[in-house]
DNA sequence: TCAAATTACGGTCGACGTAAGGATC
DNA sequence: GATCCTTACGTCGACCGTAATTTGA
């Protein structure tokens, strides 16, 4: 697992859209897919249902996001700590 | 920078060296060095002291090294917590 | 039919392991 | 000389984007 993916599947969250996740990462909307089906893969369980036109996140999406926005915010303070401790 | 880089690197502070991490995790000396010379690319800073024997933190690797954990422990959170929720 | 996600495809870049090199003890 | 980390090198898999396909409104 990349932290990356866990970013993107914060954008995908917070904007209810692969398409418009993949245009705040610069990254085609394909690409981004392919990343979150692989973390899906990697997890064992789907995170999205996509069966409707705005993506709504599954049971297991919400504990993921839970779980998400943590370790991402404990990414960005270990960026930030050990760039300040050069 | 993926979850196991910090994994990698959490190994080699428990056992002092690269090459009995890399035994570890079933990957080659030489894998686990890239990916650890790359995880130092990242961050722009060394994480490791090798001039000597034993490898050796850095004081930034003392900082990671804080949040590494944390961040693992995390992890290893998620995956239990999602896997349940299925 | 329009918009959005997935699948197919081809090219390129990266990751892996083996083996050689360099350094420490 | 032995052990450990890094570099070189060749191969193979993964990732990316474009384009075609599928599905929901």
């Amino acid at each position: 697992m990349d932290i990356r993916q866990i970013e993107y599947f914060l954008s995908i969250v917070e904007t209810g859209s692969f398409s418009a996740a993949a245009d705040e990462h610069y990254i085609s909307q394909s690409s981004l897919s392919k990343k979150i089906i692989a973390l899906e893969k990697e997890l064992g369980v789907p995170l999205f249902d996509r069966s409707k036109r705005k993506v709504f996140l599954t049971d297991a999406g919400e504990v993921f996001l839970e779980h998400a926005r943590k370790i991402h915010l404990a990414h960005k303070a270990m960026i930030f700590d050990v760039a300040g401790s050069k």
